[in-house]
DNA sequence: CGTCTTTGACCCGCGC
DNA sequence: GCGCGGGTCAAAGACG
């Protein structure tokens, strides 16, 4: 998907929620799923938004961790209990939500996609986002990337400030922005926009995917 | 000394 | 036009 001249890119927001105790990986496969299903749902536009949720359906189910969930779900050998069970969260309440098509803002996951907007006398571009909530302590996941903290702000209506980072990484504009859900402090809302244009910047154990693939989720 | 965080100021879009 | 609120900048300080 391209944005050219005077379009604004608007939210496509997928949410989901993993295990309490997280590791640093947890978050990196997750966002490998989200992403996977992010860059298709964004190939989909401008179409339907039925056409979107069956594109996003097949995304996930196609996806290669999860095909080995579902061939083995009966039993599933896991890796990871954490990684998988996310997975296996992510696809479930994907399946739920879609099938439901009850998504309201309680709902841990949400899946939405919206045409493109002209935006008239200005060159707006937004990059592309998409987001998660995590139960979690801690506010910064390590998601692979090297983060530098640019701002924080306190939002009205939130007892928590919001926190702005960006990409330590030259030529990487990609952005994050880490806040805790205003009704439950405990859940922490992690947006990502843009994609990043390189490896991880460090590494990571041999159940991780090789760093070609890690790059690709952000291409 | 280099890197990162903090934080007030500033910018800009939007609603009234 | 004005005020509000979200996002960003940048100077100063902290830290290793």
């Amino acid at each position: 998907m391209q944005n050219q001249g005077l379009f604004e890119e608007q939210d496509m927001g997928f949410f989901t929620t993993f295990p309490q105790s997280l590791t640093p990986c947890h978050p990196l496969m997750a966002s490998h799923q989200s992403l996977k299903a992010f860059n298709t749902a964004a190939d989909a536009l401008p179409h339907s938004a039925a056409n979107l949720s069956e594109t996003l359906l097949s995304s996930l189910t196609s996806h290669k961790h999860t095909q080995h969930l579902l061939s083995d779900s009966g039993r599933p050998q896991l890796l990871s209990l954490h990684r998988s069970s996310s997975n296996f969260r992510a696809l479930g309440e994907v399946k739920e939500c879609l099938e439901s098509k009850k998504m309201s803002a309680e709902d841990h996951l949400r899946v939405s996609a919206m045409k493109m907007k002209r935006i008239k006398g200005r060159r707006k571009v937004r990059e592309p986002r998409f987001c998660f909530k995590t139960k979690s302590d801690v506010d910064v996941l390590d998601d692979g990337y090297k983060w530098r903290k640019y701002g924080q702000k306190v939002v009205k209506n939130t007892q928590h400030p919001r926190s702005y980072y960006r990409c330590t990484q030259d030529n990487c504009r990609v952005k994050k922005r880490v806040e805790r859900l205003a009704e439950d402090p405990r859940m922490v809302i992690t947006t990502y926009e843009g994609r990043h244009v390189h490896s991880p910047s460090h590494d990571l154990d041999d159940s991780q995917p090789p760093h070609s693939q890690l790059n690709d989720f952000f291409r």
